[in-house]
DNA sequence: ATCAAATGTGTGTACCCACACATGCAGGAG
DNA sequence: CTCCTGCATGTGTGGGTACACACATTTGAT
C-alpha cells in the first residue's frame, strides 16, 4: 500500500513548461493554445503514457446518470425474469458512486397495453439511457420511436429487433441456440424419426427470434445429415392456452404419427410436456429456459433438455454495457452474444443453486 | 444527466451542527469527539443514510495495491490455466483506476522448484495481497507460512487447502462435483456394471480435493441407489507417464473386466480416454477440465462428458474479492464456489466460444 | 493556591486529480 | 486610447481524508 506514482495532468503540466488548466483544453481539444504549446503537451502525453484518472474526472463532473431497464413482471424469485433483474441490481450497486443509477420497470407478458402504459412512465422520467427486452414488436416500435426522436440511447435485451438504432444486443445468438438445439435433438432422436419444430406464440410477439432460431435448427440438419435427413415438421400455434395447444398437436400428431422428437423454440415446452405426460407418449422433448414449469417437466423426464441463456449474465452486461458508453464514453458491439448452457436433468439443480446464490 | 443529489460529508455536518472533519472522525471512530455530538452525527448518518463516496475517498487516500497471482504456466491460449488469467486481466483493467493493480506469476505443474522460485519473487515484491493455485502442498505450505508471517491476505483459487489462514477459497464445490459426477455417471452407465474412480496424481499433488471429490461421488451413489449399487472400485495411478499409467489400468482391467465406467476425478481422462481407444474398448468416461487433450477425445467419442468449473469467471472472481477488501474492507466468504458446467460433444464448440470471447 | 503541562474536544484547511470558468495579459485593429 | 482577439494562467469545485491548530478542561508539581 504505497502512495501512487500515476502520473497525472500536473505532471504533463511540468514537463510542458505550461499550466494544467492548458493540458486540460488540449485533451479535450477546447483549442486556445499556441501550436508549439499543443506539440509539446501532446508529446508529453505520449511519452509519459498519460491517462486521466476516471475517479477525479467522473468526481469533478458530478454527471448524474439515470437508465431504466424494463423487463417482464416476474412472480418470484424462481421466474425467469427475476434473474436478468438480479443481475441488474448485482451490476448496478457497483456503479452507484459514480452517479450511476438504475430504475426497473415491468410489464407483463400476457398485456400489451401494461408495456404501453410503463413505457409512457420512462419517458416522463426522460432517463439516459433505456434497456429493454422487446417482445410485443409492434408496441416496441412505437416505443423506439420515441427514444430515437429524444436521442436517448437504447439496449435490445433477450430478443433482438433487427434494423434498429439500438446501441447493442445483449442476448442469445439466436442462430446458433437454434443450431445447437439441431444438434442436441439430433443425439437424441434418429434420423429415421420424424421431428417437429413448434412454434408457441401469441400474436403480438416478436417473430423474428423465433425465425432465426428455426433457420439455425434447419442449418444444424442441411450441414450434418447432408445425406439422410429425417422428416422435419414446422408447426405454428398461435395461443398459449392450455386447450387450444392441445387441440392443434393432436391434429398435427394424427397426421404426423411419427414424430419421435419435438423442438420448442422458446420457453413453452411445458406445455407439450404436459400433453406427452397425459397421453403416456414417448417422444423426445428440447426447449428454452429455465422456468418454473419447463424445471417440473424436465425433472420428470418429459422434458430431455433445456437450453439456459444466462440471464443473470445477461442484465450484468447490459448495465455494464451502458456504464461502459456514459462513463468511458465507450460505444459496445452491436450485437454481444451470451453463453449458452445445457441443462438436463443432471446438472438443474447445481445450475439453479449457482444461478441464485453466487455471480 | 443531472447534477447529483447523493448526500455528503457536509450534509451530514450540517444536520449535526459540527464541521466535516468531526463527522469524518466518526465514522472512522477515530476517538475525541464528544458522546453527544457523537451520536447526534450516527443518528443524521442513520436519518440520511449516508454513504461515503468511494470516488472521493480512494482519490484522497491515494493509495496504491498491488496484487501478485500466481498459477500454473498456461502454453498457449487453449489452455486451461489461460483462462482464469484472462479473467483476472479482464478484471483488472477495471479497476485500475482505483490503484488498484494486478502482476501475474507462472510455475510450472511439473516442476515443483519452480514454484519456489516464482514464490520467493513475489515475496519480493512484498505485494499487498496473493491469489493462488496451491496445486503443491507441500511447497504451498512453506508459501502460506510466510505470507502469514508478513500478514499479507492470501486466496486460494481452483484447488483448496483447508484450516488454513486464507481470506477466501474460489473454486468448485469439490464434494459437490463429485456428486455431479456420480449423478452423470449414472445416467451413463448401468447399475449391473462395474464403475472405476480413478485418480492419476503426481506424487506432491494437493489431495485433499481428489478426496473430497471422490466422497461426493461416492455419497451420490450411496444415496441414489442405495439399495441396487453398481460395485465401485477406486484407483490411484501415481504417475501422468502413459506407459505407467497405461501398464497400471491393464493390469486393473484384468482383474476387473466388467468395468463399464471411469471417473477420473482431475483433468486427465483423456490418458485413460487414449488407452480405450487403442484397445478399442467401449467405456464411458467422465472427468474435469476442458484442457486440449480433454477436448479431442470428447470430440471423438473417447471421453463423454467434461465437467468445466468456470475458470475465466474464477480469475474475475479472485480480482474482484482482493478489490472488496482493499477498496471496501469488506471480507470475503470463506468459500465461494463457481458454476460447474456441463460440457458434452454437443455444446463444446459454443462453450469455448464463449469462453474466449465475451465474458 | 498557582501555574504549566497534558489531555480532551472541536475547527479549519490543504490535498487528491480533473475540469470549467473567470481572469490576466499580450498585440493588433479601430 | 479603447476594444477586441488569441493565448495562457489562476482558481473554485467535487467528496473525503488527514493533519495542524485552537480552545477548554483536567492533571500534577510546586
Amino acid at each position: 500500500m504505497k502512495r501512487t506514482q500515476k502520473i497525472t495532468i500536473q505532471d504533463i503540466a511540468r514537463h510542458a513548461n505550461v499550466s494544467p488548466g492548458t493540458v486540460d483544453r488540449v485533451i479535450h481539444d477546447r483549442g486556445k493554445v499556441s501550436p508549439e504549446n499543443e506539440q509539446k503537451i501532446k508529446d508529453a502525453i505520449e511519452k509519459l503514457n498519460y491517462n486521466p484518472n476516471l475517479l477525479a474526472r467522473t468526481l469533478a463532473l458530478g454527471k448524474h446518470f439515470t437508465v431504466c431497464v424494463f423487463f417482464p413482471k416476474s412472480i418470484n424469485s424462481q421466474d425467469y425474469w427475476s434473474l436478468p433483474e438480479q443481475g441488474v441490481q448485482q451490476a448496478a450497486t457497483g456503479y452507484k458512486d459514480f452517479g450511476f443509477s438504475v430504475e426497473s420497470f415491468f410489464y407483463s407478458l400476457f398485456d400489451e397495453s401494461s408495456f404501453e402504459e410503463q413505457a409512457r412512465k420512462i419517458l416522463q422520467i426522460n432517463p439516459d439511457g433505456v434497456v429493454f427486452a422487446p417482445l410485443f414488436e409492434k408496441e416496441s416500435l412505437m416505443f423506439i420511436k420515441e427514444l430515437n426522436e429524444r436521442n436517448i440511447p437504447y439496449a435490445f435485451i433477450d430478443a433482438n429487433i433487427p434494423d434498429q438504432n439500438n446501441i447493442t444486443y445483449i442476448g442469445p445468438d439466436t442462430k446458433r441456440s437454434g443450431y445447437m438445439s439441431g444438434k442436441l435433438l439430433h443425439s437424441l432422436v434418429g434420423v429415421d424419426d420424424d421431428i417437429l419444430v413448434l412454434n408457441i406464440v401469441k400474436g403480438m410477439e416478436n417473430s423474428t427470434n423465433l425465425t432465426r432460431i428455426e433457420q439455425g435448427f434447419m442449418d444444424y440438419y442441411a450441414e450434418k445429415c447432408a445425406e439422410r435427413k429425417p422428416k422435419i415438421s414446422s408447426l405454428i400455434i398461435h395461443s398459449t392456452e392450455e386447450d387450444i395447444v392441445f387441440r392443434e398437436i393432436t391434429k398435427f400428431y394424427i397426421k404426423n404419427p411419427n414424430i419421435k422428437g419435438v423442438f420448442v423454440t422458446n420457453s413453452r415446452a411445458h406445455l407439450i410436456a404436459r400433453y406427452h405426460l397425459y397421453h403416456d407418449l414417448n417422444i423426445r422433448v428440447i426447449g428454452f429456459d429455465l422456468v418454473k414449469e419447463n424445471i417440473e417437466y424436465l425433472n420428470n423426464g418429459r422434458i430431455d433438455c433445456l437450453i439456459s441463456q444466462s440471464p443473470v449474465q445477461q442484465g450484468i452486461k447490459c448495465v455494464k454495457t451502458m456504464f461502459d458508453l456514459f462513463i468511458y464514453n465507450s460505444k459496445p458491439q452491436k450485437i454481444q452474444s451470451v453463453p449458452l448452457d445445457i441443462i438436463i436433468k443432471e446438472n438443474i439443480d447445481f445450475y439453479m443453486t449457482f444461478q441464485l446464490e453466487t455471480n
